[in-house]
DNA sequence: CCGACGCATAGACGCGCGTCGATGGGACGC
DNA sequence: GCGTCCCATCGACGCGCGTCTATGCGTCGG
């Protein structure tokens, strides 16, 4: 069992935790190291998944060992048809999906040059 | 530098990936894997991350060494106090984060018992 | 005790999201 | 060629989210 434990190492030791000593009327702005486009790509990617349908939908994809017909998660979803497709253009748009079409089907799989945070996000899971 | 490739390990090959053959109207509905509540659950926790200013926030938590006091982020983030303040409250509903106050100030941190899902979709990203 | 400070809550507003039914259009079987 | 199947798009609707201003509450300093 993995426990993460933030600042100390010892139950009572945590709850002394150093806050930092603070003057009235001061603040300090200066304590965003990530980035602004890198949050706001890694951002969009989260509300990609953060739909239960979509998330499932890439979970399955994620675990598939091969492309998945669209209309195995129409049927599995009890969601109408439009709806189903409707995600998959969201999770297309975020580029987390490619698809690919033969005959009458559309196939779906994780996009293969996934990027790398995404691809860490999507094995986070599960 | 990592690439991932979803079903084959050369290119061209990838371009061949083995479309399953398909039968008109019949469609095979099982295979949700995962469980509808841990989807539920993981869901939640990435609609809380999928916000920049709380994607953001969380970053910042993640990587700081001792609480941070909310009137430097109201301070970086050029929204009103009232919003930062409903973006923390979203954390705290969540469960992402956990706050401790001490005279006027109030000081949050990532919560010490973080579902390990959530810490490693944290971990994943930056 | 009173004013200033830090923070949370309440209420309002606009926009986007998830969902649906209806429609269109391409591909296949007969 | 026509009907059927599969799928995407459109338009509409209700709800929730992000943001704001206004307000309330607790804490400290003078």
């Amino acid at each position: 069992m993995t426990f993460v434990n933030t600042y100390a190492t010892i139950g009572y030791v945590e709850k002394l935790a150093v806050l930092p000593e603070r003057e009235r009327g001061v603040c300090c702005p200066p304590r965003l190291k990530v980035g602004p486009e890198k949050i706001e790509q890694t951002s969009e990617i989260l509300r990609a998944l953060a739909d239960p349908t979509r998330l499932q939908i890439a979970l399955c994809l994620r675990d598939a060992k091969a492309p998945v017909c669209i209309c195995d998660f129409t049927a599995s979803f009890d969601l109408s048809q439009p709806t189903v497709s409707h995600h998959m253009a969201k999770l297309r748009d975020a580029g987390v999906v490619e698809v690919t079409k033969r005959g009458i089907w559309s196939f779906y799989r994780l996009a293969p040059g996934l990027p790398s945070t995404t691809r860490r996000i999507l094995d986070a899971i599960g």
